[in-house]
DNA sequence: AACATGGTTCGATCGTAGCCGAACCATTGA
DNA sequence: TCAATGGTTCGGCTACGATCGAACCATGTT
């Protein structure tokens, strides 16, 4: 007697209302965190805990481990299609989730995480840097490593866009951290703080006093498009 | 709180041991019986029967009863989609299940099933029928009702296949019978025996002394298909 | 250094659902 | 009519797994 086909575990594995329901959280692609997970479930942490792991596990999530936060997201679209065909074939009027994230759209927009820029704008930026590699991503065990290619070394330098590298200093150049609202990466590290400074520095924007907004002027934003976003 | 999204019933349906067996035996598109599904899932046929019925429920699978049998099938294109996606994310090297149905070839390829043609040539020849409008299939209530078409009627006017309609006889002109080995639809009632006999007087073929196999001979065969093949 | 917050591990409880034995119904064949 | 075979229904047993409280670890904040 040979152990039956093994989308059992899988389906078992979906079949379970609280894990159906992180699932179905996350199928928008955004990453979420624990507390978040259980909460959309209506279970405590620890359960939310236990379950989560089962389903990295089983190779349905991945996670990205930053600061106190664990963030969960899906683990390739292969999983988002499978969940999609799931819901066609249990298809139903079924009530959509609101969106998490701050609620002031200014904020969402465009803001300092720490030193460096975060928002839509912040994770625009990221994106388009990687996609013209001037900046590089490799992901290692809960973590992504983002270094500056040849090319992105050049780019930066006719800029004039050179981070301090102070050896003494433990912070690294490039780090991906992911973005509050949109749940997905912004560059942070020394070289994301000197882009937010030379952001303030060109006037194309400046920080909203009391808050974490940051205001980009018309031009400025036309002017951070055209030079950083190419 | 509004009760989470229904993926999870129909994940659930599929994430256990036996049914997930038994689903992956239908995948083929085959029909299987009740107690064949429960040999291959290795569950007596009680728990065998519960959980069909709630496959049935949900819509996974359909039933079509056909004497004292009851065939089970995929609802659909989808489900089978959506199983081989399951599959898919589960990927591995799973051992493949052996073939049912009568171990004997020529069996499998041509025999008598009561008084009309069944077996590989017996399905072909219904697909053809049905696909060539001829005949007519619509499906009720576990059972399917099959009919001739006008321009079926013409068809085999020209070829002198008369079936006698006596209308004492209970026995409907048409019927779709599910075949043993291929286990798909082969052609029942009056016309199907009268098809048989009709093989038997043109001398294409005939009955093989104390076993159910019918011999074409192979220009029979070819006249067969030229003529009730198209 | 103390505290708050996010997250995990452990142990115990409790429901649900899979399973089978036994009895029953339905169809077929003799 | 009676037996044989395919399937279903019912009741009770059992086990797996979801859940939570409590204690614990890690990170960041004051």
């Amino acid at each position: 007697m040979f152990d039956g086909p093994n989308i059992t575990g899988i389906a078992a594995l979906i079949g379970d209302h609280a894990r159906a329901t992180m699932l179905t959280a996350l199928v928008s692609g955004e990453a979420l965190t624990a507390t978040e997970l259980s909460a959309e479930a209506g279970i405590t942490k620890q359960t939310a805990s236990g379950h989560l792991s089962k389903l990295c596990d089983a190779g349905l999530i991945e996670v990205e481990a930053q600061g106190r936060h664990r963030y969960f997201r899906l683990a390739d679209q292969d999983v988002a299609r499978l969940l999609e065909n799931l819901m066609g074939i249990a298809e139903r009027t079924g009530a959509r989730r609101v969106r998490p994230g701050p609620k002031d759209p200014e904020l969402r927009r465009a803001r300092v995480c720490y030193d460096h820029l975060a928002g839509d704008l912040g994770v625009e930026l990221f994106d388009s840097l990687v996609q013209r590699k001037l900046l590089k991503v490799t992901r290692a065990e809960e973590t992504s490593e983002v270094a500056v290619t040849a090319k992105g070394k050049k780019f930066f330098g006719e800029l004039g866009i050179e981070p301090a590298t102070a050896p003494s200093s433990r912070r690294p150049l490039c780090k991906a951290c992911l973005d509050w609202s949109v749940r997905r990466h912004h560059l942070a590290g020394t070289l994301g703080a000197t882009l937010l400074d030379y952001c303030y520095e060109k006037k194309w924007a400046s920080r909203e006093q009391g808050t974490r907004i940051i205001k980009f002027t018309a031009a400025g934003e036309r002017n951070f498009r055209s030079s950083l976003l190419g």
